[in-house]
DNA sequence: CAAGCATTGATACAGTTTGATACAAAAGCC
DNA sequence: GGCTTTTGTATCAAACTGTATCAATGCTTG
């Protein structure tokens, strides 16, 4: 069941739709202003936002990008306005669908569920991570508490933090080929620079730690001109099961 | 650059659409009818969809679900009709958006765009190729784990990325001529210059690991004039079966 | 607080991969 | 058989990647 955060300062239009959307199966919070969405996005797992744009005192847009940027949640701008350049503005500040008012529920119950048809596979902030204890990927184990790989011997090997962030990008999402640029941003949440090598850099070093020959890698694959990708299986265990 | 299927009946639409598109950055292709367009999906590396839903004897619907289910590519429809029904059924089958004719050509790549930035990371390649494990051609077996080919006595080759990504094209077409158009674009994404041999080399390079003879290929045989072949069949095994 | 240590990014350089080019070999074509 | 077109591949240059080394940073510890 995906969770929807609802944001518009009206109540007339929160009340209705909020009902709307739990009828037909949503889990459903409201924000009256930014500062509430703010809010809510920190404490909950929200998995998609229905965004008034034209709210008193606020920049609909910039709260738009500022969830984006943080988040990486889908947006769907809700508006007043249908002119097609705010359509154009809206969805370059990065929402992912704009809707304007008057609005048909069913139509936008549809696009909401598109939107988060399309999103679902993005590993965003997986809620149940918090109940993994470790998991193994060929002759390894991660101890996500100590933040150390053990191997079948049972001798430990520690990971610097930033080895163990990239390890950790890896194990979420095996089999995927990675960019240089992904793996920047999910393990420092940064842009690349010009010539940026730190990528290759933690690879090598995690590779050493990792890799029984690192001449020829068996468990982090380079992917030339696209990037690199865990190229083994991952089984997790979990604290319940 | 994104490349971008436009299928469309009509000219009129076909002609200046395709023309904005491309003097805004994207690789365009075009189909006029659901033929084309599967053709085009076999032999390109397809990133998005601007399917009109009304051509003559097409259910476009119909192509739209075709496509959700066959390759996971995004959708998006056009269409006359502006009607909330149409919208949600249209959403409903699998369309990742929903624009009536007439349409704001800057809303609409607005609205690619849109689309496209929510599901660049998302793999082009058919959806249950992820549950593939290996592929046997000949006496060899492709693991797509290791992204190396393994022979009868279990003896392994390493591939680079290229002919690892050529190999894949292969085998998911057996038995057909490929140009090397298509080659160059289901590889590496991109349009032939003139006097384009990066393909002959990347076969030939290809064939040193694959082939027993390589003046006497066996497996990828060539076809003057035409381009190439997998001259062999190919057996899939999947990961629960 | 200073010295020592670990971590991490930047830089440099060597080793690989890949595309372009050139030319030889092979395949059609009168 | 000559001639043209097409293909195979050696060779080279450019681009990309692996990693050693060093500097900057921050943390720990005495």
């Amino acid at each position: 069941m995906s969770h929807v955060l609802l944001v518009d300062d009206d109540p007339d239009i929160i009340q209705p739709l909020k009902r709307f959307l739990c009828d037909h199966g949503l889990r459903v919070s409201t924000a009256d202003c930014g500062r509430n969405m703010r809010k809510t996005l920190e404490n909950s797992a929200i998995d998609i936002i229905l965004l008034d744009v034209m709210m008193p005192g606020e920049d609909g847009l910039m709260l738009c990008r500022y969830v984006q940027e943080k988040y990486n949640i889908p947006v769907i701008l809700l508006t007043a306005l249908s002119d097609d350049d705010d359509k154009v503005v809206g969805l370059e500040m990065g929402a992912d669908d704009y809707i304007s008012k008057p609005f048909n529920a069913r139509v936008l119950l549809a696009r909401l569920k598109a939107v988060l048809r399309r999103c679902d596979n993005e590993p965003t902030e997986p809620v149940e991570e918090s109940e993994v204890i470790s998991i193994s990927f060929g002759n390894w184990t991660l101890d996500v508490y100590q933040r150390e790989i053990i191997d079948q011997d049972n001798v430990a090997v520690a990971l610097s933090a930033a080895e163990y962030r990239l390890l950790q990008v890896f194990l979420q999402r095996p089999q995927r080929t990675l960019s240089r640029d992904q793996l920047l941003d999910l393990t420092h949440g940064r842009e690349a620079k010009a010539y940026d090598r730190s990528i290759d850099n933690l690879i090598s070093r995690l590779r050493r730690k990792v890799e029984v020959d690192t001449t020829n890698p068996k468990i982090i694959k380079t992917v030339r001109g696209g990037g690199y990708t865990l190229a083994i299986p991952v089984a997790k265990k979990f604290k319940n099961a």
